[in-house]
DNA sequence: AATGGACTATCTACTGTTAGATAATTGCAT
DNA sequence: ATGCAATTATCTAACAGTAGATAGTCCATT
């Protein structure tokens, strides 16, 4: 793996654990073995370094969920992927949603980074429109948006009092 | 009003733009028109100023909610109320919720302010739980997580988006 | 006289960023 | 195959600005 790929991944923990101030070009560079001046080889700018965390993110995530049409081809629930899938993401990492919490200081973002946490919720919220649709739900925009809005508040609050039974109780 | 609680004012708006990293002593203290080492005779270190935001927050937040019990005696759903708290919170605001962006950045945040974040969301569930089990719904606990959880899911993402449209569909 | 609330001045540590240099590698034209 | 040029990935050094925090001083009110 590639240097600036070790450099999106430790970045990654740190942003996922406090946002986007939560890590430095000096931390991530001493993390991967280089100089934080070498960063500015990968990333020009720090705000270059947290679009492309989140572009890649919302790739990931979606690439984890799949195509609706498929999944009700085999016979199963889009929705219930979706949740185990925010379900892994906080069990497994421990960690809340990379975009939810960049959402939350949306406002003190570069516009760059901006752009691409819109971009993960408007995906999300497509996705999530197709699944309800294709499950017969009368109303798949509000659908669409309480089932997104319930898992990212779930595991806000799950980080918040350092408890997972609240996730688990919220999707059960 | 005091200094004391000029800066409060000007930092909680701050942090409910960008968290706990969005304000330093320099920049409140310009605001309110002092030097920033008076502010450290306010709040010896910037975790007692946090911890003291989330607390006087709190506070408010219950204050403006009232009684459950006072509310069924005049015939009002105290869900209503509540969701109502938030969307003024959001609407009128246009911020997130002060707790819940704090909440989501838990892992890198002082000690003194975790627990204040923890105590607004236990007294949240407390009450929203009481709310519930008067409104006669069969599983109290459920019932409150999943109303606080989509209420912050829903700003988070109106936030995201920039667009508060969001929130009343999902609260529709 | 004592206290509250501010001040000036300073400290150390860290921030993102830039300049300029270096070595290793790659691609192309001779 | 050799030689030239460009590219890649890193380095050292330095920059100006900001961070939270501390020590010591001043002055008005009590």
């Amino acid at each position: 793996m590639s240097k600036k790929d070790d450099l999106l991944k430790v970045a990654e923990v740190k942003v996922r654990q406090g946002g986007y101030n939560n890590f430095s070009f000096r931390e991530i560079a001493n993390e991967v073995g280089i100089k934080s001046a070498s960063v500015h080889y990968h990333f020009p700018t720090k705000a270059d370094l947290g679009a492309e965390l989140a572009h890649q993110y919302t790739d990931a995530f979606l690439a984890a969920l799949g195509d609706v049409d498929e999944i009700k081809a085999r016979g199963e629930n889009p929705i219930d992927i979706y949740t185990q899938i925010f379900r892994g993401a906080l069990l497994t990492d421990d960690k809340m949603c990379l975009c939810g919490l960049l959402g939350a200081q949306n406002e003190s973002l570069p516009e760059k980074v901006q752009i691409e946490v819109k971009r993960f919720f408007a995906k999300n919220l497509t996705w999530l429109q197709a699944a309800h649709k294709a499950n017969g739900e009368a109303d798949p925009e509000y659908a669409a948006i309480t089932t997104v809005s319930l898992l990212e508040g779930a595991m806000m609050i799950s980080k918040a009092l350092n408890d997972h039974s609240y996730f688990k109780l919220a999707t059960q």
